[in-house]
DNA sequence: ACGGGCATTCGATTCAGATCAAAGTTTTTG
DNA sequence: CAAAAACTTTGATCTGAATCGAATGCCCGT
């Protein structure tokens, strides 16, 4: 998509090399220090509702691969299903190809968010997913992860639970999609980016878009030029400041009441 | 929404009745010789996966109601979350209600189809749903379907896979949404109908629609006028037949060639 | 059978956002 | 460090679908 022919051949080698390196460390090699007991994120992940034995059984089947470099393919359309993964920093995006080249971005991933759900019916997956910056991952081996699942009610539960969420989230998309405007749609967006870094504890009114202004145009189901436009606008009303990728919320008040009315 | 003030107080009311008459009815009171094991959609429902003693377990913890009237509500937007449903037969359709009053379709179901997973994650409904016609429904709370899958290992699996359908799907529909044209969406979306018909063995080429053409607009994010000008445009080109709700496919390989480009 | 209320269709007009074109800016890379 | 590639912005124009305005048809309840 946005990446040249060379730099997928990279990324594709690399990726396969990560792969060979099995056993997978269990340890991640630029921060051996995080299991999922220490990990900032374990409020917001997976290890949720788990207590400490459990969460050293998830421990076990969590494989933290090395980091992955802006453009890295987690996994492409069609391959086959085997994990699901949890961003532990950085982010990704999700995103289809039809066959007359156009894509269309279908999700962007933060920290403690779950990529990969969607193969878990057809036992592949439904879309490809890269990283947007230089980004690590835990990889959970879906298998095992049922396993576990079925051995701590805790886990189903909690994982009934992220796919819920996932499917609810979804359906709001679908609602934004189908009746929103250009401004509600954009304002939207920034508003749910906002909320989650906030969860992350970063700053949910000045953060640095990880994404292209094409890619939210994907996502949003609208150009390149609209959704430049609408940041133009919105900053000459007042509401956000924007440079480059860096977007402060001036009046989140006012964003709000954009879509408020629907 | 497309129901009057009065209309909805008499579903409310037998609603309400329903849900008062517990315990619930094992066997249904209008084919009371229907059990999972010998129900025809068994082999797409929960059941799937499961051997007879399992489908046994299921049976115990499903719920049989009433039949539900044109316009009965299954539950309504913010409802406290507590079953997961099974469509029997029938229809039914998923809205959320804006405060600006615009109802927005979420999504339609056929029989052998789940409803309610949108509110495992919150513990609420995120939309409202109804009847489209007289159906009838098997309801399964959804703490007993936790448990019981807990002790069937064949049901987790399969619960996993119904909700990791339902993301896959949402996804398409995000794409679609995103980037297809009201000819493209209206292809698709009949083209969809006719598989999910074909899968209860109904047919695929010639199906009575369930839902209105307003209900079909706000579901693929078009109007009814739109709607209803692109049904008249492929029956002009001869791809498909319309009197009222009864839809005829003439030509499925031209209504694939309008999407395929994508 | 009939009247009233939805649901559907169709035509005319408008408009939000796409497309086309091009310059300017930032990032990547050899 | 400079050239190239990728990304962003802005302007002009075009167009697909929304909106507006009716007329007609169908279904439901009495």
């Amino acid at each position: 998509m946005n990446t040249t022919d060379s730099k997928e051949e990279e990324n594709e080698s690399s990726r396969i090399e990560a792969k060979l390196e099995e056993p997978p460390v269990k340890i991640c090699p630029h921060n051996p220090s995080v299991s999922c007991a220490s990990c900032r994120l374990n409020e917001l992940c997976l290890p949720i509702a788990l207590n400490k034995s459990e969460i050293h059984q998830l421990d076990e089947i969590v494989e933290r691969n090395r980091p992955y470099k802006k453009g890295d393919h987690l996994y492409r359309q069609n391959d086959g299903f085997k994990s699901v993964y949890a961003v532990r920093s950085g982010s990704f995006k999700s995103y289809v190809v039809s066959d007359s080249g156009v894509g269309r971005v279908t999700g962007f991933f933060l920290p403690g968010e779950i990529i990969g759900m969607d193969g878990i019916a057809s036992k592949h997956y439904a879309n490809s997913t890269q990283a947007l910056e230089h980004s690590s991952i835990c990889e959970i081996p879906f298998f095992q992860l049922e396993k576990l699942s079925h051995q701590l009610p805790n886990l189903q539960h909690h994982f009934f639970a992220i796919m819920g969420n996932e499917i609810a989230k979804d359906q709001q998309i679908h609602t934004l999609l189908s009746s929103y405007t250009a401004e509600e749609r954009t304002a939207s967006f920034l508003l749910g980016l906002s909320s989650r870094f906030a969860q992350v504890s970063l700053s949910p009114v000045r953060f640095l878009l990880p994404m292209t202004r094409g890619d939210i145009g994907e996502y949003l189901g609208l150009t390149v030029e609209t959704v430049s436009r609408i940041f133009t606008a919105l900053q000459r009303k007042g509401l956000i400041e924007v440079n480059n990728r860096e977007i402060e919320l001036l009046d989140i008040e006012a964003l709000r009441n954009i879509i408020g009315a629907n």
